[in-house]
Order: structure tokens, then sequence, then C-alpha cells
DNA sequence: GATCTGACCACCG
DNA sequence: CCGGTGGCCAGAT
């Protein structure tokens, strides 16, 4: 019985759209709280498949290491990077993002 | 309808 | 931190 799961997809734009204002999360970050820990994959597929229509912070997902991925450095890449910065996230030297400092967890879960 | 490709992470060393 | 491997799904051609 599936939860159903109308696919994981689903699950991990909801996830995603619990992300506060000015926090990020990673994808295994999104991928545990959707229910599907190991599979961060899925969650970057999900992100990547996104339509333009859309109500998902997909910006406030980044990778592990706190940077953004993206591999096609395009308009995205670029818009992510902008967002961020107008919610007021800082980058470091290297255009990084401090996971200790702004890793949205879900105890601080609002 | 099969094949290819694509925003990743955990584990091991 | 880096490199290699395994696991997963949906969209486009």
């Amino acid at each position: 019985m599936p939860d159903s799961i109308d696919s994981r997809r689903a699950r991990i734009y909801s996830v995603v759209s619990l992300i506060p204002t000015g926090y990020v999360t990673t994808y295994g970050q999104v991928a545990v709280l959707a229910g599907i820990p190991g599979q961060a994959r899925q969650v970057g597929y999900a992100l990547a498949a996104l339509s333009g229509d859309h109500d998902v912070p997909w910006h406030r997902v980044i990778n592990a290491k706190g940077e953004i991925s993206l591999r096609t450095h395009g308009d995205d890449g670029n818009r992510q990077h902008a967002l961020l910065e107008e919610e007021g996230l800082r980058f470091d030297s290297n255009g990084r993002i401090a996971l200790s400092r702004f890793g949205w967890r879900p105890e601080n879960r609002a």
C-alpha cells in the first residue's frame, strides 16, 4: 500500500515549500523529510523537472557543500544566488553558504 | 514504448 | 576534502 504517493516528487515539493525564508536546506535533508532518506537524487531530479508552474522555493535547496549545484550555470543558477541574497543569506568567499548558520533544521521549524 | 539524461548524497578508503 | 560506487524517478527524444 503505497502511501502513495502521488509520486515522491509531490512529497519533495511539499517539503521544499515548507522551508522558511532566509534559510536553506540540502537535497539530502529534503529527501529525509520527504520520506526517502538517501535518495537525494530524486530531490534533484524533482526540482530539475519543475515546470514553470510551481510555488516551490527551489532556490532554498542547495547541495551538501552549501553551494549552488545546478550543472547548467545559466539563468537559474544566477537567479538562485540572487534570490538567496535577497532573502538575507550570505555567501562566503568561496560562494558557499554556511549551513551551520543558515541551514534549516526541523527543530527550527517555525 | 525503450533509451538517455539529469539540481545528489551516504558510505568506504 | 576528494574519488569511486550504489540507489532512485520522471521527462524528453
